[in-house]
DNA sequence: AACACAAGCAACCGCCACCTC
DNA sequence: AGAGGTGGCGGTTGCTTGTGT
């Protein structure tokens, strides 16, 4: 029969948030943190299933949200995470500490995926490739994985190094993070601006110093930022895209990638892990950790092999060289973009 | 101007993993 | 050790908005 639900259906409240719901959770969880959602309706009195007050919370009233349209850098980062790590929204959105793990998900199903489809379809038309056959015998699927991780491995390479370019080398930050927010449409639920502005006004006009005395003196979304790090830091459960992670992940996502593509070593994997170590979430360590757990779960085998195939490749493929020159008009993303 | 269809996106659902007792 | 509770994640749905006819 399965688990019974989350909470209790009857007099529930379904659908898009209010303003007014927005706020009294984004106070409370100014007050209290994330995490415990079980306890947010009960507590704050909306007739919202917890995992709705979650959801609201990590998709749309986090601070650092970025909206609106993705760059190409982006787009890039994105395609080329799916194509190494599938579907795993979670795991990609932790590289784009701005967006949420829905956003990429919708973004793909709506822009990339059909992109790619095409240009797919393009690719099979001027060579023999078989990749639209969906039934592949063991032998060639695993040749096709290991042509999609080239692949992946190439454009990935391929996108930080021209996006190296982009960027003043005196500006440290990550690009992603350098990026203006841009402000999506019009509608309320899009707009996290709105959200914060209405968190502004309505802590001007009703306020509750006892409870809301840090955002009193410092109603900027930065110090909202600040508060929720203490919170993170405390032991809750935040997703891998929130907290600490996202001031320092990007910048280390790029030294990693960037790394990776001029000398993949072992000596080179332990330099990341000392230093990206301190920031990383166990995604990123079960990314770029050499194997050391016996009992890991089958799941993180691919791509332990994935990691392998990487490094082998690149220590070992003459090709290599090609790889990272201008011999880049073959990867997938160069004709992408 | 009105309708139909397509695209985009916010939110929900159900499964799974982890944690606590 | 195992059962129950909780949070996280990915797939999917359905509403809203945009575009074409």
């Amino acid at each position: 029969m399965g688990r019974p639900p989350c909470c209790d259906k009857i007099g529930v409240k379904k659908g898009p948030w209010t303003p007014e719901e927005d706020i009294i959770l984004v106070s409370y969880i100014q007050q209290h943190g994330p995490g415990n959602w079980r306890a947010v309706p009960s507590n704050t009195g909306l007739l919202r299933c917890s995992k709705s007050c979650r959801l609201r919370w990590t998709n749309y009233l986090r601070p650092g949200i970025k909206r609106g349209n993705f760059t190409e850098h982006e787009e890039k980062i994105i395609i080329h995470l799916q194509a190494l790590l599938g579907n795993r929204w979670a795991a990609i959105a932790s590289y784009l500490p701005e967006r949420t793990d829905n956003d990429i998900k919708n973004y793909w199903n709506t822009h990339l995926r059909k992109k790619l489809k095409k240009l797919q379809g393009n690719d099979e038309n001027s060579t023999t490739s078989s990749s639209s056959q969906s039934d592949f015998s063991k032998g060639q699927w695993e040749r096709r994985l290991q042509t999609d991780i080239h692949m992946a491995k190439k454009a990935l390479c391929d996108a930080l190094s021209l996006d190296k370019s982009d960027h003043s080398p005196a500006n440290p930050i990550s690009p992603i993070l350098a990026q203006q927010p841009v402000q999506g449409s019009s509608s309320y639920a899009s707009s996290a601006e709105n959200i914060s502005k209405l968190l502004q006004n309505w802590m001007k006009n009703s306020p509750k110093p006892s409870q809301l005395s840090r955002a009193d003196s410092e109603n900027t979304q930065s110090s909202f930022n600040n508060n929720l790090s203490i919170g993170s830091g405390s032991g809750s459960s935040l997703s891998p895209s929130e907290g600490t992670i996202s001031a320092t992940t990007p910048e280390g996502f790029d030294s990693l990638f960037s790394e990776s593509c001029n000398a993949f070593t072992p000596e080179n994997n332990a330099i990341f892990q000392v230093e990206s170590k301190p920031n990383l979430n166990a995604e990123n360590e079960f990314l770029f950790q050499v194997e050391s757990k016996s009992s890991l779960e089958e799941s993180q085998v691919p791509l332990t092999l994935l990691e392998k195939w990487l490094f082998d490749d690149a220590i070992n493929a003459p090709a290599q060289e090609e790889l990272m020159g201008i011999g880049m008009g073959l990867g997938l993303s160069a004709n992408f973009f």
